[in-house]
DNA sequence: TTGCCGCTTGACACAGTGTAAACTCCACCC
DNA sequence: GGGTGGAGTTTACACTGTGTCAAGCGGCAA
């Protein structure tokens, strides 16, 4: 795929992503990636020409780490739809924080690198698949509102679960991931599930 | 507040403000926004010195030029809290797309400009106020959901009323705007009424 | 020994923001 | 008429960060 010895290369993404994921709000730049992986600013563009390169491959590189498939994998296992929708709220909500700092560098790069712009939208069709399926396997159990048609109610799941709505609760609102994610199962029963059983 | 002529500096806002409507994606330069109001791009910076203060001046210029105030203050005149949902859902999701030009270049300096974090902050504050008020009629008419608190509650409607969640659904679902008034007004009531009548 | 691979060093082009200084134009005021 | 100051213009430049280019260097393998 690229050129360069593997190991610099992998050197390189760890330190691109611990750099991301301690980056609060500072920028991360190619030099700063460079000289945490203790290798010179050209040797990071011998391996991944361009910024968004970079990026792109420390998602995967996280992916691969932490195990995203076999996370989201679990989810589709669930008896009833309804704890389908459990278990995805709370596969994804889970693994935003560990993808956050690169999806905030790879975010900010989408307004004017379209391969960026490619990469993240194409992670979040990703997402947006799980909701679809969430959302299928519930209207399967006759549980899905008919306040919304299939499509809609995908897309709000899909938004409500969004990168930019964790930021708001989490950091402008002071959420903590376990309130950010009991919420979002809340709040995505409350506006999704037909019979809920709910009272006020 | 600041030197130079008002007319070259209403010319320059309104510059200023049109390029960034039209701007779709497109980046906006100091030197283009000169260029529109027909003036050099020295003339800018001495109305305004910072490429952010120019940015907020013109989200303070659309807002006098459009009325927000006016249009909000009408949400507060509603008779029963869920009619004051409703209002408040549609005024201001029918004044996003109106700022939504300077509102993404404004949240695009947010990372590395303080200053425009902060104004931009302080908007969606005010916005927040809009929601908790709101909130405030609700749990008044003993419709508040008891499955949030009235903090929780104001964060949800915030997070789902943030200019991001409007983007998602106009543009990465292709909701048209009166499908995205009309399906905030709908998830805001089954999420945060308490009896809502609804079947499902 | 030769040759290549992986990396280093150092220089540079380019864009966009922001600063600085000198100069023009005009209106106003004595 | 002559002086003054405000508003804007022109030109030039510093700075930052990305990305490119070319030469060089050490080690290893044929």
């Amino acid at each position: 795929m690229s050129s360069g010895n593997p190991e610099t290369r992998a050197r390189i993404l760890d330190a691109a992503w611990h750099l991301l994921e301690a980056a609060d709000g500072r920028e991360v730049r190619m030099g700063d990636i460079a000289k945490r992986a203790g290798v010179s600013r050209q040797a990071v563009y011998l391996h991944f020409p361009k910024r968004a390169e970079l990026l792109i491959a420390t998602t995967r590189h996280i992916d691969r780490a932490k195990g995203v498939d076999a996370r989201l994998a679990a989810s589709r296992n669930a008896g009833s739809g309804v704890e389908r929708l459990d278990a995805f709220v709370e596969a994804w909500g889970n693994y935003i924080p560990e993808i956050h700092g690169v999806g905030r560098a790879l975010m900010a790069m989408r307004e004017h690198d379209p391969d960026a712009k490619t990469a993240w939208d194409d992670r979040m069709q990703a997402v947006r698949q799980g909701c679809e399926a969430a959302i299928r396997a519930l209207a399967a159990d006759g549980d899905l509102t008919d306040a919304f048609s299939p499509a809609e109610a995908t897309d709000l799941l899909w938004t409500m679960l969004s990168v930019r709505a964790w930021e708001a609760l989490r950091t402008d609102c002071g959420w903590s991931q376990r309130a950010y994610v009991d919420g979002m199962k809340a709040a995505a029963r409350r506006l999704l599930v037909a019979r809920d059983g709910r009272s006020g």
